[in-house]
DNA sequence: TAACATTATGGGTAATAGTGGGTAATTATC
DNA sequence: GATAATTACCCACTATTACCCATAATGTTA
């Protein structure tokens, strides 16, 4: 297949079961490199939605980029504990599924009907309407974006 | 015949079949060089169409580009979203054609007869209506822009 | 022009993906 | 330590997709 690992692409929409079961795309779980273990980090967005790192890009950048903030800072103590203090790892089920905490369920508004985008390095998990209200980028910030991309 | 890596020329008739599938012009199968692994990401265009990038064009301008963005930046991330969201990466079948996502059917109303143009280093599909309408580009336009190019 | 190769397209079928539910194992609660 | 709640693991069903084979049309070669 020599799809790139650990990269995600696209937008999929999958049911949370009674369980709070939560399909990851079979695109998405082919991608993910052996080494980490079927597992994925999830915890709170900087947007309204949850997040999933694939483990090891979670413990190679995340981690070791909070290692490195000073502790000796309020500000940099706070925004490490917001996103340690719910990140969780979970484990692919027999059938590719993870279980997302009650938590993160609350926060990002998910119920039945949920939206997953891959975003280069990792993953999205959002309600579907809060996706749509997602205001859209002005065209002079797209361009001025797409000027570090070549399209 | 020594053909331009990655260079894809020229207009072509085709239709996409009851099950979404699509075939690839033959010339730019074969264009289309061996470390792309017969795959190409399509997604969205700027104008009303799918484009389709061969994948290590994708991969090394636009996906290495997404990923030195800092996800701290809001504007980033809906930049970052806005370009991920809707790529797929295909790989051709046995036969050289290529499966359009749903969403991508509907954003280019591609129905069953559609039109495929290279233009230069991507693919773009059309539904042969838009692509008439859109050529209508005044020749004033047409004259301004072709000062940027020796022809 | 005959024989052959390639291309565009369609269709059948096996494999896979997404979803739901039962039950044993584990964890939490009193 | 017994019971309740939660989670992990297994099995099952259905829809979709991937893979293979077929054929007609077109192009190529001897």
């Amino acid at each position: 297949m020599t799809i790139t690992e650990n990269t995600f692409t696209g937008e999929f929409s999958y049911t949370l079961d009674a369980k709070g079961r939560l399909n990851i795309p079979s695109k998405f779980r082919s991608a993910l490199s052996p080494d980490n273990d079927k597992s994925f980090v999830i915890t709170k967005g900087m947007d309204l939605c949850v997040v999933a790192y694939p483990l090891v890009e979670w413990q190679q950048r995340v981690e070791s980029g909070l290692r490195e903030l000073s502790a000796t800072s309020q500000l940099n103590r706070l925004f490490v504990r917001s996103l340690t203090r719910f990140a969780t790892t979970v484990k692919l089920d027999g059938q590719g599924r993870i279980q997302i905490t009650q938590f993160l369920k609350e926060y990002a508004s998910l119920d039945r009907d949920v939206r997953i985008i891959g975003v280069v390095n990792k993953i999205e998990i959002w309600n579907p309407d809060d996706l749509q209200r997602m205001q859209d980028l002005s065209q002079d910030d797209f361009d001025d974006l797409s000027d570090k991309v070549i399209l």
